[in-house]
DNA sequence: TTATATAAAATAATCGATTTTTTAACCAAC
DNA sequence: GTTGGTTAAAAAATCGATTATTTTATATAA
């Protein structure tokens, strides 16, 4: 029997940031919803002091708004915003992934293969829960990885997780999924083959699947 | 006499983010430094925890980095990322004149008018202070304001923000901004004519032109 | 009713102190 | 002299309680 506590990486700050983070991207919130400071406190088991910060930093990345004086909120969908994040996806996703084509090696390679197998494992599985949430991103991640701009990136990463609030409402419908699950392999083929045209356009097709989905789901939600 | 003392707008936290954005952007503190915490509260007599608040949200910003257990420090500066910039602004705010100008209507107009007279004001009085650096960032802002897209307004404003970093670096230079004041009403008259093609062109040797001011400064800065 | 004022409750923001972790200083062993 | 280990000091993170502000409830007058 093991006695010892395994020593939990991380300030509790900055584990509440990612939970939260985790937990607003995945619907876990209603939009627009005001956030009370004292039922996350004991929901989330974590003192006042670590959580504020983490409310602090999630206002200034975009998940949540910030009123002085009246605290922190869920900020409301809209068709416009979705428009928005979806076109923004498409000008930056494409810049970087003709870009990481210019510049990703035989290790970019590798991963983009890696990353790919593992997420095909996961869509096979079909439970489709944060496990293969984590892999989706990642492999999207790894497509752009070697765009060679931080800066590209990190707004494609905020980008990613605004989409994704959109496109997680409601349920789970895994048939829907086929198309775009399998432009995920085609994605890499075109990137081994250096095909920067024909990838960006792939990429394109993707993104605009991917937000006809989201804009269902935000239209049927009610 | 007036004894009745003026509200003091927002939070302390709202303020001492605020304050330390200028003052990061203006290159109060040096790149690299590690953040005193305790040293801010006195020099900025500011209580503990509406600090902590700004400076995470800085962090998220980007305007500073973190590191678990080892607090705060200034983002070092190196040419590769200002680089990354420089490009960034280019793809970026090229895109949101070129949509500003598609957009915008009489409003827009008089606003552009407005904002550069107020900045050719405060040129020509030739002290360049924080006030010349407000009216500069409103005019740009004012430029690209009607693109149509608040993602790329806020990855806009971040990028200036970074950029400004290495612009302000070393003594003010008049003479050398010269070309960059004369430039600001062209780009207004092509707004006006709604001449994107020239208008995208000028925005583009404009960020040129003040990227090589900001190499320089970077460079030159030891 | 509708509006406005006031009091009470709830919530947000902040403070001061404590706990935890890192960094620095020191010393011994190799 | 360097390495490794121990302790002291400094700094970061967190806690518990206080203060300030907003919201809700209640009362009163137009």
């Amino acid at each position: 029997m093991n006695h010892h506590v395994q020593p939990v990486i991380g300030t509790a700050s900055s584990r509440i940031y990612e939970t939260l983070r985790r937990d607003l991207v995945g619907g876990q919130f209603v939009a627009g919803e005001k956030l009370a400071i004292n039922a996350l406190k004991e929901r989330y088991h974590v003192g006042l002091s670590p959580l504020r910060e983490a409310l602090n930093k999630l206002a200034a990345y975009g998940l949540l708004v910030q009123e002085n004086q009246r605290g922190f909120r869920v900020p409301k969908l809209s068709r416009s915003e979705l428009d928005d994040i979806a076109n923004m996806r498409l000008e930056l996703e494409g810049m970087a992934f003709e870009r990481a084509i210019q510049h990703g090696d035989d290790v970019w390679e590798a991963e983009l293969l890696a990353a790919a197998h593992r997420l095909k494992r996961a869509d096979t599985t079909l439970d489709k829960g944060e496990e293969w949430e984590s892999l989706h991103s990642q492999f999207h991640r790894t497509l752009v990885a070697p765009c060679g701009s931080v800066w590209l990136l990190r707004f494609i990463e905020q980008l990613h997780d605004q989409f994704d609030r959109y496109r997680r409402l409601g349920p789970k419908m895994p048939t829907v999924r086929q198309t775009l699950d399998e432009q995920h392999h085609e994605l890499v083929a075109l990137a081994l083959k250096r095909d920067s045209k024909a990838a960006r356009a792939l990429m394109d097709d993707h993104i605009q699947k991917s937000y006809q989905l989201a804009l269902k789901r935000y239209q049927e939600h009610a």
